[in-house]
DNA sequence: TATTTAATTGGAATCATTCTAAATAAGTTG
DNA sequence: CAACTTATTTAGAATGATTCCAATTAAATA
């Protein structure tokens, strides 16, 4: 999503070395549509190139990051996500299934920028925009769980169906 | 930051018990400025109630998160931080401490909301919306560090210092 | 080419977070 | 109120992503 060049630059701006495994992350992360996780880099670059270590990805991803080149997105404290797309978007993020998507829509940093320096000598360099809610899909799965809820509240409710009791007794919350 | 009962409420809608564990939760996050770590959590309720496990800490603040009634700010991997300010605002994250630091300004989330709804059935819940960039102190160290760095290239430009090499010669990247 | 300093490596170490099974509390129904 | 069901808490063990380490290799520079 990203040129690999502007990583690149990036690096050697900044007064880094272009070795030929932070090429090959760059080019990883520049590849990639998704929102990549540090293990994701590594598997995706380990299959042709099995030399490479693992301290390898994340050293290059922690100089990216601390460079404000890709931005870490947090959720749920499973993984953490990389965003690697350099335009203007926000990201959609579930909040029970934590997936990422990008909504293209700018926000007006511009704008922003000089308030900042005045205020607290702030230096923006880049910036991370998300919207928390649910996805379509956990959408449904809520409501067919409050559904399920309220059936096993009501047995007497149900015609012929009195195994269902047992079957879906699972601990409701955290569907995960 | 946030009134208690907002967060007491949002479990009850939700029909999650209300316990004595979880108020005390609530009531930290509610009398806390800043953007806790769960082990700060712990650390502030643990004094007064000797009893409470960290894992009850965890549970809550999970619990409360997938309600989006908080929301985590990651940064540079080593500790989560939760941002319990409901009002809407801006975080100033520094790409090299790390230091979050609230600034007051809105963003036009009520534009957006019919928009996703539209677009992929996402139901927005609440947002996060941080600049990344750096904080004054770390724009004078990364001076000083550069300084070092040419000074040390250039021992001969130096009347009286010849010692400097040793003493500073750690490992320029990363000041952490 | 010699020298200096940065980067890589793999494996061990760390440490935040989650998991587990047992105990306890909350809520509910008759 | 007593019996029952289900959620929650708890302490400690287990997990697993990330970092650290000492040794090696590669880059840059003169």
């Amino acid at each position: 999503m990203a040129q690999p060049d502007v990583l690149l630059n990036a690096l050697r701006q900044a007064g880094y070395r272009v070795t030929d495994q932070r090429r090959r992350v760059c080019e990883y992360l520049a590849r990639t549509q998704g929102h990549p996780t540090p293990y994701q880099v590594y598997a995706g670059i380990v299959e042709k190139h099995p030399d490479i270590s693992r301290a390898t990805i994340y050293n290059t991803l922690n100089v990216l990051r601390e460079l404000g080149a890709i931005v870490e997105i947090g959720m749920g404290s499973d993984h953490t996500h990389y965003d690697t797309n350099p335009a203007p978007h926000i990201n959609l993020v579930c909040l029970r299934c934590h997936t990422i998507t990008d909504f293209p829509a700018s926000f007006p940093m511009e704008s922003l920028g000089p308030m900042l320096t005045q205020v607290g000598g702030f230096q923006p360099v880049t910036a991370r925009v998300d919207i928390l809610g649910f996805c379509r899909d956990c959408q449904a799965r809520k409501r067919a769980e409050i559904q399920d809820a309220w059936r096993r509240q009501h047995p007497h409710e149900i015609a012929n169906d009195e195994s269902a009791n047992d079957e879906h007794a699972g601990n409701l919350p955290n569907g995960e």
